[in-house]
DNA sequence: TTTATGATGAAATTATCTTGCTTTGTTTTA
DNA sequence: TAAAACAAAGCAAGATAATTTCATCATAAA
């Protein structure tokens, strides 16, 4: 773990809200001039602190009608049979995140879907032909009071 | 929803994976001049297709060592409940998404903390004193295979 | 005290963005 | 079909912003 001062953990904040503001615009909030202020975002970069940046897209604009958290159970508990769920699941684009997490269920994957239709494809085409999968519990998102990794 | 022509399309894709790609580069990878790719980004934003930009931060390197998914039940599922539960969990800064679910729980939140120390000390001070709580189930993440949202 | 180190700000340089105008291609209308 | 009307593209110059260079200052070790 990094201990970063006051002035770049500033940066972070800033950056993390707005990863696209100037330069000179992100020097002028923290307090440092333009020069100082690029030293400090580099440097972030290269210890990969900063691990990239990325747009926003509105989801609902673009047609994701449809999100779902799946707990998803294994049969068989082998490293051969995580490599292989995980694998599977990785190449699916729907799929946006796999965690690995403690309790009754191994998976918790995020999936997102133009609508429930396709939804219910992607479950009996890739949930269902996947080797392991014991059991899928699906929690369909009703809405986002918050969601600050948008 | 809004229908995007191909080389959109190719914008926002590209400006997912690199936000901070500049105009000249982006507008090279999707085939356009400058000022016609700048002049689309604009208006993909004016839409609010791209809602923004951010920075991507390392979590382990700044001291986020636990991430949780917490399966939160309520007792009252009136629309007060509701809205207290939410406004409380809005403001807490452990909380980075709160998901509002179909199923056996109402509300699955993601969860991160410098340790597990740190989480028991949101479970007990946070979710321990929210009203209309009855049940809490914690998922502790061991990995992520894949999380685009990152 | 001297020297080395690291970080800063100002200025110069380089790269990038942005804008107005022209051109191209497509659709509409007579 | 031809001309008009429109939308989107490219070009190029001027405006901005990023990046490098360099001199300075503060701090800590010799």
């Amino acid at each position: 773990m990094i201990e970063l001062d006051k002035i770049s953990k500033r940066i972070l904040r800033e950056l993390e809200l707005n990863g696209r503001i100037s330069n000179a615009e992100l020097a002028n909030r923290v307090g440092l001039s333009a020069s100082a202020c690029l030293r400090r975002v580099q440097e972030l970069e290269r210890l990969n602190i900063i691990k990239g940046y990325k747009a926003v897209l509105n989801q609902t604009e673009l047609g994701i009608g449809c999100i779902a958290y799946v707990a998803v159970g294994l049969s068989s508990h082998t490293k051969d049979a995580q490599v292989a769920f995980e694998s599977a699941i990785t190449l699916s684009p729907e799929v946006k995140e796999c965690h690995n997490i403690t309790g009754p269920y191994e998976y918790l994957l995020r999936v997102e879907t133009t609508d429930l239709i396709a939804y219910k494809k992607f479950h009996t085409d890739v949930l269902g032909t996947s080797a392991h999968v014991a059991s899928i519990t699906t929690h369909v998102v009703m809405g986002s009071p918050k969601d600050d990794r948008a």
